[in-house]
DNA sequence: AGGTTTGTTCAGTTTGAACTGAACAAACTG
DNA sequence: CAGTTTGTTCAGTTCAAACTGAACAAACCT
Protein backbone atom coordinates (compact mmCIF):
# COMPACT_ATOMS: atom_id res chain seq x y z
CA UNK A 1 0.00 0.00 0.00
CA UNK A 2 2.41 2.75 -1.33
CA UNK A 3 0.41 5.73 -1.38
CA UNK A 4 3.33 7.82 -3.92
CA UNK A 5 2.91 11.70 -2.12
CA UNK A 6 3.13 13.98 -5.19
CA UNK A 7 7.38 15.69 -5.22
CA UNK A 8 5.56 18.89 -3.40
CA UNK A 9 4.63 16.92 -0.65
CA UNK A 10 7.94 15.48 0.01
CA UNK A 11 9.91 18.50 -0.70
CA UNK A 12 7.98 20.54 1.97
CA UNK A 13 8.15 17.80 4.75
CA UNK A 14 11.69 17.70 4.07
CA UNK A 15 12.08 21.59 4.52
CA UNK A 16 9.89 20.96 7.67
CA UNK A 17 12.38 18.28 8.81
CA UNK A 18 15.58 20.45 8.02
CA UNK A 19 13.77 22.76 10.43
CA UNK A 20 13.11 21.08 12.79
CA UNK A 21 16.79 19.35 13.46
CA UNK A 22 18.74 22.44 13.05
CA UNK A 23 16.39 23.94 15.80
CA UNK A 24 17.54 21.00 17.79
CA UNK A 25 20.69 21.97 16.96
CA UNK A 26 20.72 25.54 18.05
CA UNK A 27 19.66 27.28 14.60
CA UNK A 28 16.39 29.51 14.39
CA UNK A 29 13.64 27.10 12.67
CA UNK A 30 13.47 29.56 9.46
CA UNK A 31 17.15 29.19 8.99
CA UNK A 32 16.99 25.82 8.89
CA UNK A 33 13.79 25.83 6.67
CA UNK A 34 16.41 27.66 4.25
CA UNK A 35 19.10 25.16 4.02
CA UNK A 36 16.49 22.35 3.94
CA UNK A 37 15.43 24.47 0.78
CA UNK A 38 18.65 24.91 -0.94
CA UNK A 39 19.49 21.20 -0.15
CA UNK A 40 16.65 20.04 -1.89
CA UNK A 41 16.07 22.75 -4.99
CA UNK A 42 20.31 22.14 -5.79
CA UNK A 43 19.99 25.61 -7.33
CA UNK A 44 21.04 29.31 -6.37
CA UNK A 45 17.87 30.55 -4.75
CA UNK A 46 16.40 34.13 -4.98
CA UNK A 47 15.76 36.31 -1.88
CA UNK A 48 12.60 36.90 -2.44
CA UNK A 49 12.01 33.35 -3.41
CA UNK A 50 12.97 32.34 -0.04
CA UNK A 51 10.41 35.32 1.46
CA UNK A 52 7.51 33.82 0.01
CA UNK A 53 7.66 30.15 -0.86
CA UNK A 54 8.95 29.83 2.78
CA UNK A 55 5.54 32.10 3.65
CA UNK A 56 7.96 34.18 6.14
CA UNK A 57 9.31 38.20 6.28
CA UNK A 58 12.37 39.34 4.10
CA UNK A 59 12.99 40.35 7.83
CA UNK A 60 13.44 36.87 8.73
CA UNK A 61 15.24 35.71 5.70
CA UNK A 62 17.71 38.35 6.08
CA UNK A 63 18.44 37.83 9.53
CA UNK A 64 18.72 33.89 8.57
CA UNK A 65 20.64 34.47 5.87
CA UNK A 66 23.09 36.36 8.09
CA UNK A 67 23.29 33.78 10.73
CA UNK A 68 23.90 30.71 7.59
CA UNK A 69 26.52 33.45 6.35
CA UNK A 70 28.27 33.67 9.50
CA UNK A 71 28.48 30.01 10.34
CA UNK A 72 30.06 29.33 6.68
CA UNK A 73 26.99 27.04 5.81
CA UNK A 74 25.65 29.03 2.27
CA UNK A 75 26.86 31.41 0.29
CA UNK A 76 25.33 34.95 -1.52
CA UNK A 77 25.84 35.33 -5.15
CA UNK A 78 24.55 37.31 -7.76
CA UNK A 79 23.27 37.12 -11.50
CA UNK A 80 24.41 39.56 -13.91
CA UNK A 81 21.65 41.85 -14.67
CA UNK A 82 19.31 40.66 -12.37
CA UNK A 83 19.40 42.97 -8.58
CA UNK A 84 18.59 40.03 -6.67
CA UNK A 85 20.91 38.13 -4.54
CA UNK A 86 20.52 34.65 -4.79
CA UNK A 87 22.12 31.96 -2.05
CA UNK A 88 23.14 28.68 -2.43
CA UNK A 89 24.77 25.74 -0.52
CA UNK A 90 28.67 26.66 0.68
CA UNK A 91 30.65 23.95 -0.76
CA UNK A 92 31.49 21.61 2.17
CA UNK A 93 28.52 22.54 4.78
CA UNK A 94 28.53 19.76 6.55
CA UNK A 95 31.95 19.60 7.36
CA UNK A 96 32.21 23.15 8.38
CA UNK A 97 29.30 22.16 10.76
CA UNK A 98 31.00 19.84 12.40
CA UNK A 99 33.92 22.36 12.64
CA UNK A 100 32.02 24.40 14.44
CA UNK A 101 30.40 21.57 16.66
CA UNK A 102 34.06 20.47 17.55
CA UNK A 103 35.36 24.05 18.58
CA UNK A 104 32.13 24.84 20.91
CA UNK A 105 33.39 21.11 22.71
CA UNK A 106 36.50 21.73 22.90
CA UNK A 107 35.68 25.46 24.51
CA UNK A 108 33.30 23.32 27.21
CA UNK A 109 36.57 21.23 27.74
CA UNK A 110 38.43 23.95 28.36
CA UNK A 111 36.52 25.97 30.38
CA UNK A 112 35.93 22.91 32.72
CA UNK A 113 39.85 22.32 32.64
CA UNK A 114 40.42 25.86 33.74
CA UNK A 115 37.69 25.39 36.74
CA UNK A 116 39.65 22.14 37.71
CA UNK A 117 43.32 24.26 37.59
CA UNK A 118 41.95 26.83 40.03
CA UNK A 119 40.66 24.18 42.76
CA UNK A 120 43.00 24.00 45.96
CA UNK A 121 45.49 21.09 44.68
CA UNK A 122 44.05 18.47 47.31
CA UNK A 123 40.51 18.95 46.17
CA UNK A 124 38.91 15.90 46.31
CA UNK A 125 36.27 16.98 43.48
CA UNK A 126 38.89 17.25 40.93
CA UNK A 127 38.16 13.58 39.59
CA UNK A 128 35.07 14.67 39.66
CA UNK A 129 35.46 17.52 37.32
CA UNK A 130 37.85 15.45 34.78
CA UNK A 131 35.46 12.82 34.52
CA UNK A 132 33.02 15.95 33.01
CA UNK A 133 35.98 17.37 31.39
CA UNK A 134 37.16 13.93 29.68
CA UNK A 135 33.72 13.80 28.32
CA UNK A 136 33.87 16.44 26.31
CA UNK A 137 37.17 15.87 25.62
CA UNK A 138 36.06 12.08 23.85
CA UNK A 139 33.22 13.92 22.05
CA UNK A 140 35.61 16.69 20.70
CA UNK A 141 37.60 13.82 19.05
CA UNK A 142 34.76 11.77 18.06
CA UNK A 143 33.09 14.68 15.86
CA UNK A 144 37.06 15.27 14.62
CA UNK A 145 36.75 11.66 13.32
CA UNK A 146 33.92 12.35 11.60
CA UNK A 147 35.25 15.43 9.85
CA UNK A 148 38.18 13.29 8.84
CA UNK A 149 35.48 11.01 6.81
CA UNK A 150 33.40 13.45 6.08
CA UNK A 151 36.46 15.10 4.00
CA UNK A 152 37.30 11.66 2.77
CA UNK A 153 34.12 10.85 1.51
CA UNK A 154 33.63 14.41 -0.46
CA UNK A 155 36.86 15.80 -1.20
CA UNK A 156 36.41 16.94 -4.42
CA UNK A 157 34.38 19.93 -4.46
CA UNK A 158 31.78 20.09 -7.49
CA UNK A 159 31.61 23.47 -9.71
CA UNK A 160 28.62 25.29 -9.84
CA UNK A 161 26.02 24.51 -12.26
CA UNK A 162 25.01 27.57 -13.30
CA UNK A 163 27.66 29.50 -15.43
CA UNK A 164 25.83 33.15 -15.19
CA UNK A 165 25.90 32.87 -11.68
CA UNK A 166 28.98 34.44 -9.64
CA UNK A 167 30.70 34.11 -6.23
CA UNK A 168 29.96 37.52 -4.42
CA UNK A 169 32.61 38.63 -2.75
CA UNK A 170 32.55 39.88 0.72
CA UNK A 171 34.37 42.71 1.84
CA UNK B 1 49.06 37.87 39.67
CA UNK B 2 46.89 34.97 40.56
CA UNK B 3 44.09 36.31 43.04
CA UNK B 4 43.07 32.94 44.29
CA UNK B 5 39.41 32.68 44.19
CA UNK B 6 37.61 30.97 47.15
CA UNK B 7 36.22 27.39 46.78
CA UNK B 8 32.25 28.48 47.26
CA UNK B 9 33.11 30.56 44.31
CA UNK B 10 34.87 28.14 42.42
CA UNK B 11 31.84 25.83 42.75
CA UNK B 12 28.89 28.83 41.97
CA UNK B 13 31.33 29.47 38.91
CA UNK B 14 30.90 25.63 37.78
CA UNK B 15 27.68 24.96 38.81
CA UNK B 16 26.89 27.78 35.98
CA UNK B 17 28.67 26.70 33.78
CA UNK B 18 27.12 23.30 33.67
CA UNK B 19 24.03 25.53 33.65
CA UNK B 20 25.31 27.00 30.09
CA UNK B 21 26.48 23.96 28.85
CA UNK B 22 23.61 22.07 29.34
CA UNK B 23 21.32 24.77 27.73
CA UNK B 24 23.46 24.44 24.76
CA UNK B 25 22.80 20.63 24.84
CA UNK B 26 19.39 20.97 25.29
CA UNK B 27 18.06 20.79 28.70
CA UNK B 28 17.17 23.90 31.00
CA UNK B 29 19.30 25.63 32.57
CA UNK B 30 18.48 24.75 36.36
CA UNK B 31 18.84 20.92 35.32
CA UNK B 32 22.32 21.67 34.35
CA UNK B 33 23.05 23.29 37.63
CA UNK B 34 21.49 20.56 39.42
CA UNK B 35 23.90 18.13 37.56
CA UNK B 36 26.57 20.49 38.08
CA UNK B 37 26.13 20.55 41.95
CA UNK B 38 25.89 16.84 41.88
CA UNK B 39 29.77 16.46 39.82
CA UNK B 40 31.01 19.37 42.22
CA UNK B 41 29.58 18.02 46.05
CA UNK B 42 30.05 14.49 45.14
CA UNK B 43 27.73 12.84 47.76
CA UNK B 44 23.85 13.25 47.55
CA UNK B 45 22.12 16.31 47.76
CA UNK B 46 18.98 16.06 49.30
CA UNK B 47 15.88 17.97 47.39
CA UNK B 48 15.23 20.70 49.97
CA UNK B 49 19.30 21.43 49.67
CA UNK B 50 18.60 22.20 46.01
CA UNK B 51 15.70 24.08 45.96
CA UNK B 52 17.22 26.27 49.11
CA UNK B 53 21.25 26.53 47.50
CA UNK B 54 20.10 27.10 43.69
CA UNK B 55 17.74 29.63 45.32
CA UNK B 56 14.52 27.84 43.10
CA UNK B 57 11.32 26.91 43.59
CA UNK B 58 10.65 23.15 44.66
CA UNK B 59 7.95 22.89 41.69
CA UNK B 60 11.39 23.62 39.49
CA UNK B 61 13.51 21.43 41.61
CA UNK B 62 10.84 18.88 40.93
CA UNK B 63 10.60 18.97 37.41
CA UNK B 64 14.36 19.24 36.39
CA UNK B 65 15.27 16.27 38.65
CA UNK B 66 12.35 14.19 36.50
CA UNK B 67 14.03 15.14 33.48
CA UNK B 68 17.05 14.25 34.48
CA UNK B 69 15.95 10.91 35.90
CA UNK B 70 14.02 10.45 32.67
CA UNK B 71 17.42 10.93 30.86
CA UNK B 72 19.18 8.40 33.23
CA UNK B 73 21.98 10.82 34.34
CA UNK B 74 21.32 11.41 38.17
CA UNK B 75 19.40 8.97 40.74
CA UNK B 76 17.52 9.28 43.57
CA UNK B 77 18.15 7.71 46.99
CA UNK B 78 16.79 7.40 49.97
CA UNK B 79 18.32 7.86 54.33
CA UNK B 80 16.61 5.65 56.54
CA UNK B 81 15.19 8.19 59.43
CA UNK B 82 14.98 10.38 57.06
CA UNK B 83 12.11 11.50 54.46
CA UNK B 84 13.52 13.54 51.93
CA UNK B 85 14.68 12.58 48.84
CA UNK B 86 18.42 12.58 47.97
CA UNK B 87 20.28 12.43 44.12
CA UNK B 88 23.52 11.47 43.10
CA UNK B 89 25.22 11.17 39.82
CA UNK B 90 23.90 7.82 38.05
CA UNK B 91 27.06 5.33 37.57
CA UNK B 92 27.99 6.85 34.05
CA UNK B 93 25.89 10.12 33.18
CA UNK B 94 28.16 10.79 30.28
CA UNK B 95 27.93 7.55 28.63
CA UNK B 96 24.45 7.85 29.11
CA UNK B 97 24.22 11.19 27.61
CA UNK B 98 26.30 10.29 24.87
CA UNK B 99 23.56 7.41 23.70
CA UNK B 100 21.12 9.61 24.11
CA UNK B 101 22.67 11.93 21.20
CA UNK B 102 23.28 8.96 19.35
CA UNK B 103 20.10 8.01 18.91
CA UNK B 104 18.31 11.39 17.93
CA UNK B 105 21.16 11.86 15.67
CA UNK B 106 20.47 8.23 14.14
CA UNK B 107 17.04 9.19 14.47
CA UNK B 108 17.16 12.12 12.03
CA UNK B 109 19.51 10.47 9.68
CA UNK B 110 16.79 8.04 9.22
CA UNK B 111 14.05 10.42 8.70
CA UNK B 112 16.03 11.63 5.48
CA UNK B 113 16.91 8.06 4.14
CA UNK B 114 13.00 7.65 4.46
CA UNK B 115 12.48 11.07 2.40
CA UNK B 116 15.20 9.68 -0.29
CA UNK B 117 13.25 6.26 -0.42
CA UNK B 118 9.99 7.89 -1.45
CA UNK B 119 11.30 10.24 -3.78
CA UNK B 120 10.75 8.90 -7.72
CA UNK B 121 13.73 6.99 -8.67
CA UNK B 122 15.30 9.41 -11.42
CA UNK B 123 15.44 12.54 -9.04
CA UNK B 124 18.90 14.54 -9.03
CA UNK B 125 17.67 15.58 -5.65
CA UNK B 126 18.59 12.51 -4.13
CA UNK B 127 22.25 12.91 -4.08
CA UNK B 128 22.26 16.40 -2.18
CA UNK B 129 19.97 14.63 0.20
CA UNK B 130 22.33 11.44 0.50
CA UNK B 131 25.09 14.31 1.47
CA UNK B 132 23.12 15.66 4.13
CA UNK B 133 22.21 12.05 5.73
CA UNK B 134 26.26 10.71 5.23
CA UNK B 135 26.47 14.13 7.44
CA UNK B 136 24.44 12.40 10.04
CA UNK B 137 25.51 9.26 9.63
CA UNK B 138 29.12 9.96 10.26
CA UNK B 139 28.07 12.14 12.71
CA UNK B 140 26.28 9.09 14.79
CA UNK B 141 28.79 7.02 14.06
CA UNK B 142 31.58 9.41 15.55
CA UNK B 143 29.46 9.43 18.67
CA UNK B 144 29.76 5.57 19.08
CA UNK B 145 33.20 5.81 19.11
CA UNK B 146 33.28 8.37 21.55
CA UNK B 147 31.01 6.44 23.44
CA UNK B 148 33.38 3.77 23.62
CA UNK B 149 36.53 5.31 24.58
CA UNK B 150 34.58 6.48 27.58
CA UNK B 151 33.25 2.81 28.54
CA UNK B 152 36.84 2.17 28.16
CA UNK B 153 38.20 4.92 30.22
CA UNK B 154 35.65 4.51 33.44
CA UNK B 155 34.69 0.66 32.97
CA UNK B 156 34.44 -0.42 37.03
CA UNK B 157 31.84 1.61 38.44
CA UNK B 158 32.49 3.32 41.80
CA UNK B 159 30.40 2.55 44.98
CA UNK B 160 28.19 4.75 46.81
CA UNK B 161 30.78 6.15 49.37
CA UNK B 162 27.40 6.56 52.01
CA UNK B 163 26.89 2.72 53.08
CA UNK B 164 23.07 4.57 54.56
CA UNK B 165 21.99 5.79 51.20
CA UNK B 166 20.23 3.33 49.46
CA UNK B 167 19.11 2.94 45.67
CA UNK B 168 15.64 4.23 45.45
CA UNK B 169 13.53 1.42 43.05
CA UNK B 170 11.00 3.07 40.75
CA UNK B 171 8.03 1.07 39.83
C1' DA C 1 -7.83 12.89 64.96
C1' DG C 2 -5.09 17.33 63.62
C1' DG C 3 -0.63 19.11 62.20
C1' DT C 4 3.85 18.78 59.60
C1' DT C 5 6.94 17.51 55.97
C1' DT C 6 7.69 16.33 51.39
C1' DG C 7 7.32 16.04 46.44
C1' DT C 8 4.14 16.67 42.45
C1' DT C 9 0.81 19.02 39.63
C1' DC C 10 -1.28 22.74 37.50
C1' DA C 11 -2.62 27.40 36.28
C1' DG C 12 -0.52 31.47 35.54
C1' DT C 13 3.60 34.60 34.95
C1' DT C 14 8.04 35.68 33.24
C1' DT C 15 11.59 35.59 29.99
C1' DG C 16 14.10 35.45 25.89
C1' DA C 17 14.32 34.17 21.25
C1' DA C 18 11.91 34.27 16.90
C1' DC C 19 9.44 36.72 13.96
C1' DT C 20 7.03 40.80 11.81
C1' DG C 21 5.96 45.47 9.82
C1' DA C 22 7.57 49.61 8.78
C1' DA C 23 11.15 52.84 8.11
C1' DC C 24 15.31 53.20 5.92
C1' DA C 25 19.51 53.39 2.74
C1' DA C 26 21.57 51.96 -1.35
C1' DA C 27 21.39 50.81 -5.96
C1' DC C 28 19.14 50.82 -9.83
C1' DT C 29 15.49 52.55 -13.70
C1' DG C 30 13.12 55.65 -16.69
C1' DC D 1 15.11 64.08 -10.99
C1' DA D 2 11.25 61.06 -8.88
C1' DG D 3 9.99 56.27 -8.51
C1' DT D 4 11.13 51.22 -7.87
C1' DT D 5 13.47 47.30 -6.16
C1' DT D 6 16.18 45.20 -2.79
C1' DG D 7 18.15 43.98 1.58
C1' DT D 8 18.96 45.59 6.39
C1' DT D 9 17.73 47.56 10.78
C1' DC D 10 14.99 48.36 14.61
C1' DA D 11 11.06 48.72 17.66
C1' DG D 12 7.48 46.04 18.87
C1' DT D 13 4.76 41.58 18.99
C1' DT D 14 4.22 36.68 19.37
C1' DC D 15 5.23 32.37 21.07
C1' DA D 16 7.06 28.55 23.54
C1' DA D 17 9.74 27.14 27.24
C1' DA D 18 11.14 28.00 31.90
C1' DC D 19 9.89 29.06 36.17
C1' DT D 20 6.84 30.18 40.21
C1' DG D 21 3.13 29.98 43.88
C1' DA D 22 -0.39 27.62 45.59
C1' DA D 23 -3.20 23.70 46.00
C1' DC D 24 -2.82 19.05 46.64
C1' DA D 25 -1.90 14.07 48.07
C1' DA D 26 0.83 10.96 50.53
C1' DA D 27 3.48 9.78 54.32
C1' DC D 28 4.76 10.68 58.55
C1' DC D 29 4.35 12.43 63.53
C1' DT D 30 2.03 13.49 68.07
Amino acid sequence: MSNDPDIDTIRSDFIEKTGLISQSEGLPRIAGRIFGMLIFDGQAVAFADLATKLEVSRASVSSSIRLLEERGLIKRMTKSGDRQDYFRLATDPYATMLQGLQKRTQANRDEIAETIQSLPANSEAADRLNEYAKFHESKSAAIIVALETIRAAAPTSSEPQNAVLKEHQND
